[in-house]
DNA sequence: TAGATACTTGACTATTTTAGTCGGGTTTAT
DNA sequence: ATAAACCCGACTAAAATAGTCAAGTATCTA
């Protein structure tokens, strides 16, 4: 049960861009340096994250990204739903509420998973990206 | 961010085998069949329960499996815990607080993963055999 | 005591996922 | 014009996962 990079990552640039985000978009070359994330794979998770409408381009020099919502607004189920990172604890469709593994009954465990589901995004639908940055600023004084 | 079937398997087996476990023990064969899980897979699991001393072994004919506390006193950590299926948020080590990705200070969201590690390891501490095994008869009736 | 049942151990392997890289674009400020 | 930036799809190496397989050893029962 582990977190992937593009998850974490996603997240780090977002708040990396959010402190940073004044009045000039941010480009990802910045963000790579100041945060040591390839660039290449920064433009893949941007990519999506536009896709998502959470952030905006500026297209050409000077160019960048900026945010697309307040950051009060963007939570962490956003930015994860975003790249893919999703919480995954059993095999079983959650729609076929009936059949787990080819059998016609719930698996033993089968309401455990779901309440851990439950649990974690709950997590991730109460964070948002300003809790991130202020967090952040608050510790570092 | 996904569970494995490791973990998943070895909690779906000693629900099964917690349900069974009434005065003989209950064969590795038995469970495979009943939950759908490779025999083969379950013997290495149960290999690492027994030397966690989760459960223990009764070799030889008419042998199999107990558990060797009560379902009550066996948490989820401890089974997580004994297949290595562990909560990893983040891949600097928790020993040196203060750097992570190689740089003097922590990266801008390491108490967002730190925090979010705490919050499903207390899930896990919670929840014991008993809790699953019970939550299980009931819905049943 | 033979045979069946079941645990024990370690090595091996196919598949999938992850974490990128690479090469070629297009857009726009200066 | 040109450099800085975004844009996009294909490719790939490495790691993790989810097993399989083979060759045991122990113990009960007939």
């Amino acid at each position: 049960m582990k977190l992937t990079s593009k998850g974490r990552y996603a997240v780090m640039a977002l708040v990396d861009l959010a402190k940073f985000n004044n009045i000039n978009p941010v480009s990802l070359r910045d963000i790579s340096l100041r945060q040591g994330i390839s660039l290449d794979y920064l433009e893949q998770i941007f990519s999506k994250l536009r896709k998502k409408e959470i952030v905006q381009s500026v297209r050409g020099n000077q160019g960048g990204y900026v945010l697309n919502k307040k950051a009060k607004e963007i939570k962490l189920t956003n930015i994860f739903d975003a790249v893919d990172e999703k919480v995954k604890t059993v095999q079983c469709k959650k729609e076929s509420k009936k059949s787990c593994n080819g059998k016609s009954t719930k698996c033993l465990t089968h309401n455990l998973w779901d309440e851990l589901e439950n649990h974690i995004n709950d997590f991730f639908e109460k964070k948002s990206l300003e809790d991130l940055v202020q967090d952040n600023t608050e510790r570092r004084i």
